[in-house]
Formats: C-alpha cells, structure tokens, sequence
RNA sequence: GGGUCGCUAGCUCAACUGGCAGAGCAUCGGGCUUUUAACCCGCAGGUUCAGGGUUCGAGUCCCUGGCGACCCA
C-alpha cells in the first residue's frame, strides 16, 4: 500500500477502495473516532473508523474490539492530517477473537520462558523474534538456490537409522514395533550422501534435521539442521572455496551486509577467508610446536604445559585437538579456516597428500564457533574399515559418541567412492551467526525445554 | 552434574535493616472527531513458583522441591 499511496498528500481521501485484514495492535479510541493499528505479515496500516462513516451502532462494535483480535476491513484509502496512510472503514469483520490479553504494547514479552514455550505469543509481542526468523528464512532459500545454481540436487535420506554414523556423537535410540527392531535417529547425513556418489549422483545436499542426545545449552539443542554437500572431483579446498561463498551471501541476502555483529563483536565474511594449520595455529597460541606424529609423552607435556586436561587412553590424535580447542578455538575472531586435522579423531576423511598422520579436513571457525566441518572424502574401502574399527574399540571401551563398523557403508565404497569434497554446515549456528543472536533457542521456533509444569498457567 | 542469580496482578517492574503488597500498560466504567506507546477521570485486579520452618509478624530469613538464566565440567 505503501507503493501505491505513499505519496498521497496528508487530509486527503482517494478514491480508491481496498480491503485490509490483520490483527490489531494498537488502539487508540476519541469518543466519535477511533484509529486502530492493523499489522499483517506485511506490515500495519491504520485504520480510520469515524462514528460519522459508518453510524453509531457499527462505531460501537468497533470499540468492541480487543488489542490481538484479527480485523478484516474495506474502505477508501486516506491520509489523516498527520500524514498517516490509513484506511477510512466502510465496514468491518470480526475474523477470530482474542481471548487472552496481550503483553505489555509497549515492553512486549520478555520473560525467555514463556517466549520460548509460548512463542505465539513472542512473536505477537516482539519484532525482534519476527525478524530472526524471517533471517533464518532467507538463509535456508539462499543455501538451496546456491547449490541448485551450481549443480547439486536436494535429497532426502533416512532419518531412522540402523546404525548411527557419521558423526562423533550418543544417539536417540527408539524401536519400530511391527519389525521389532530397534533403531537410532540420525546423528548426521554423511554416511547415506556418500552412498548416493558411489550411485553416481555427482553433487547432492541435504538440508535436515538431525538429533543428538546430549545437554541443552545456549548452543546445543538436541535436535538441530545440518547442510551437508558432496562434491564429486572436488576435494577440501574446493569446500573451503564453496563455504566462504554460501556463508558471505547467506548473510548479504538476508541482512544486506556481509559484516556480521554478535555480542557487539562485528566480523566481515567477504571471501576469502584466511587459511591456517591446526598445527600452526597450536604454536602461536600455545607456544608449542606439535604433531600427531609425534612421541605420546611429548604431547602429554605439551597438554599440560599448557594446562589443557587430559584423559588416560587419549591418543596423539587427540591431544593434538584437545590442546587446538583448549588454546585456540575460542580465541578465534575469524573468520577463519583451521586446516588440516590428526587422522585419529577424523575417521571419515582422506589421509593428508603429504603427511600421513593428518588428514585433508577444515572447520571454519567464526567467533569461537565452530561454523562448518568438511573433509576430502575417505574413499579407500580397506582404509575406512580399519578406521571403522578403531571406532568400535573405543566404542567398546565406554566411548558412546564412538560407532562400530557400518558393513553397508564399506560395500557401498568398494563399488567405487569418486574422489570428493563434503561439507556440513549447522544451519542453527549459520543462523545465529548472521542474526547476531548468542542462543541457539533464539533460532528454533520451538526449542526443547523442560515439561511445563502442569497447571502453570489458568 | 556443580556453582551463582532469578521467579510478585494478563504484561513490564517496584516494595531500605522482617512491619498494612504497589505503579505503568492491558481489562472494566465514564469523557473526548485527526490519534501515533494518544490523553483525562474512576473501578477492579494477588496461593508474592510450590511445600515446610523460624518469628508477635515472612514477598523479605532458613530448608526441600519445581522452572528458567548465566558460568563451569
């Protein structure tokens, strides 16, 4: 309406009828006249409703009206002397009654509990909740029209799961009654994309849900959406090259800018993004030159040297990470890509070209965060069994984010994994991130919390 | 799992050392034909999260539990 009557000059009345519908959010009632706030998905117009237009007995049932009731209305378009575009009532229809107050028109709704359990109710009440949203609306668009534009086709994978796999974490378990089976909720996509590039589908991504049983906190919600994509003939520096790409748009299309702000710390995600080594990384934080490769002992000074705890039974591999994520990760502004990760803690990416204690795998890490994960694709039938079993040993000595062997997977490679580069993107995080939000519930519409008590409310 | 903090009217918040539980908005009644969180007058609105304890007296102090936030693991 704004398009078309904006201009229209303040007192005057076109001659253009319209009809409106939305709820109303504001009131402000003169005697004779009354002016009510529509808002819609759109936005709000006014609405204009004089005693004069539309008689006594129909001014009286407006005034009838509740903040929070959905109001359709037809009338002339018109700007009030204050300039306000508004809609001169001819007549109007009660579309759904509000029953229950609103929250203060002015404060809104802050109570973070009620805004998450009732969030009907956040996002009547607050702008802030309705743009987040219409945020994580345009970044979910934006990711498939990237990838579609470059050549992947969107699929769809099983979210019941024999095994779980593809991801270091414990599983829902649950159990299909009529094969009395009993089955796990995916942790991640992985394992079934690489499948469908051993089919021959060359560029696929997933965008789904995926569940892990693990604590709530302000960046873990037991279930949450993952972008995962597989490239054939690719490898871990094309994915870099893809991620920073779909990341910066995400963010331009969704908020205009590519400059990102959270917590009053602002990053700029204009490619490209610089790339360093874990190992790298470690010596300048940590002051510490390590490897994977390296003596056990050494790294085990090098933990503690350093104060990072550790564990009996951690491998090289593992302190390598341990000390990168102790030291490094959260003192990383970035946006930045950490290169190159020990092979122990990677069972699913390729060995490094040229160091075989490593492999060829990156997170992209933004503030602190990890943002995305992506490797060169294991393809080796041979090698990705023994890294599965060295999974299920630690899955046999009480690790239970470790998996065992998933038989199917090893065939589906010894049919012929083309050599390729996979990414995972947390959708949630991506989100966050360009939202400028610090908690991942700020993101999902109805995040998991504790059962209300019951009788709480009435 | 541990620590700290919070929970008072539908909403947002007050209530000094223990001393009559309040305001604004919303609701309800009255006034007002160009308002923008409209304004003015008036009424009403409470299991102070739940349960127990101390006290002449508890929103306030103590204990147990519930839910949430933040920090830590």
């Amino acid at each position: 309406m704004l398009e078309h009557w904006g201009g229209l000059e303040a007192g005057v009345e076109s001659d253009d009828v319209v009809r409106v519908a939305g709820r109303v959010v504001l009131l402000r009632r003169q005697g004779k006249l009354t002016f009510a706030t529509l808002r819609d998905g759109g936005g709000t117009i006014q609405l204009f409703v004089s005693r004069a237009e539309i008689g006594d007995a129909a001014h009286a049932a407006f005034d009838e009206l509740d903040l929070g009731d959905w109001v359709g209305a037809e009338g002339a378009v018109m700007k009030t002397r204050r300039g306000e575009l508004s809609v001169k009532v001819a007549s109007f229809t009660l579309l759904a009654k509000a029953v229950r107050a609103l929250p203060d028109k002015w404060h809104g709704l802050s109570d973070v509990d009620t805004r998450f359990r009732q969030r009907y109710v956040d996002l009547i009440a607050n702008d802030e909740a309705r743009r987040v949203f219409a945020v994580r609306s345009a970044v979910v668009a934006t990711l498939r029209r990237l990838l579609h534009e470059r050549g992947y086709v969107e699929v769809e994978t099983p979210v019941l799961h024999v095994q779980a796999g593809g991801a270091a974490a414990r599983p829902f378990e649950t159990h299909h009654h009529a094969l009395d089976l009993p089955l796990t909720l995916r942790i991640a996509l992985e394992l079934h994309l690489k499948r469908l590039l051993v089919g021959g589908m060359e560029r696929v991504f997933e965008i789904g849900r995926v569940f892990r049983n693990e604590g709530l906190s302000t960046r873990h919600n037991p279930e949450f959406t993952m972008l995962e994509c597989y490239e054939a003939f690719s490898d871990y520096t094309d994915m870099m090259t893809l991620t920073e790409e779909l990341v910066a748009e995400c963010a331009r299309v969704a908020t205009g800018s590519s400059v990102v702000t959270v917590d009053d710390r602002a990053v700029d995600l204009t490619p490209p993004w610089p790339r360093r080594t874990m190992i790298d990384l470690i010596e300048e934080h940590a002051g510490v030159r390590v490897h994977p490769a390296a003596p056990i002992a050494e790294l085990e000074a090098a933990c503690d040297a350093a104060g990072v705890p550790r564990e009996r039974g951690w491998g090289p591999g593992k302190l390598v990470l341990e000390l990168y994520e102790k030291t490094v990760e959260p003192n990383v502004v970035g946006p930045l890509f950490v290169v190159d990760y020990p092979r122990e803690v990677s069972p699913l990416a390729r060995v490094h070209r040229d160091d075989p204690a490593l492999v060829e795998r990156f997170e992209a890490v933004v503030l602190g965060r990890e943002l995305a994960n992506a490797f060169s694709e294991l393809n080796d039938p041979i090698d990705q069994r023994e890294r599965f079993e060295a999974q299920a040993l630690l899955a046999a000595a009480g690790d239970d984010e470790a998996h065992g062997v998933d038989e199917d997977y090893v065939r589906a490679l010894e049919y012929g994994l083309p050599p390729c580069g996979g990414l995972g993107i947390g959708v949630d995080r991506l989100v966050m991130l360009i939202a400028g939000v610090s908690s991942i519930r700020e993101v999902i519409l109805f995040p998991h919390l504790r059962p209300e008590v019951p009788g709480s409310d009435d």
